[in-house]
DNA sequence: CATACATATGGACATATGCTCATATATAAT
DNA sequence: ATTATATATGAGCATATGTCCATATGTATG
């Protein structure tokens, strides 16, 4: 095989996918998704279920919402936040997967 | 939905999920698991394609071989290394496919 | 408007990460 | 044994990341 016969990926294609897998690289986030995976949660319960503070949970939900991964309604002072991106939810529960039967 | 009707995750589990996708979280591994995936290669031929030190590229190597992403065969002086785990590899795969069809 | 509650955000800090540089190890050939 | 080639490795450094702390913003209620 040749060097001229590589497909070769563009830097903007690896840029994404690095980015995909830099999000589902936290264990904190992993958590958070897959907890919102299961039921939409406002950021009182993320930070009770998980033991974080608020600040933290609230930080990465910022970073997650940015990244369009989750969304949000709100109902009166609360904000209820859901999973948004169903194909990093499929990546995650694959990973899941494979981790738990070894 | 009551907290304790959560399927948790074992910190076990969330500690091998984040593992898998730190691997794939950094662009020159992705590049390096990408080619490695097309064709079994030696050092300095990563090195070359990719534009990267000799000494980068080994370190790389290095730590996809301690988590056994890749193996390699020795023919002389030279080192020839392959992928060594299909399922990351099929992660890898389709996010490239999810970032590429946006 | 004052207060309380829910969430967001900016700054600081500690840790992790990936690279470079220099050097070590391994193998082959002379 | 000496030299050349291929790869590995340790130390140091700069950058990135995740959390805490303090504070700001937004919303409802009296």
């Amino acid at each position: 095989m040749k060097t001229e016969d590589h497909s070769f990926l563009k830097s903007e294609t690896i840029e994404n996918v690095s980015r995909i897998f830099k999000v589902l690289a936290d264990p904190t986030r992993i958590k958070i998704l897959y907890l919102l995976s299961q039921e939409e949660c406002n950021v009182n319960h993320i930070a009770e279920v998980l033991e974080m503070s608020q600040s933290a949970v609230s930080h990465q939900l910022s970073m997650l919402r940015n990244l369009r991964l989750v969304k949000y309604r709100r109902e009166g002072k609360t904000l209820f936040y859901s999973c948004d991106d169903e194909h990093v939810i499929s990546l995650l529960k694959q990973a899941i997967d494979h981790a738990e039967h070894h």
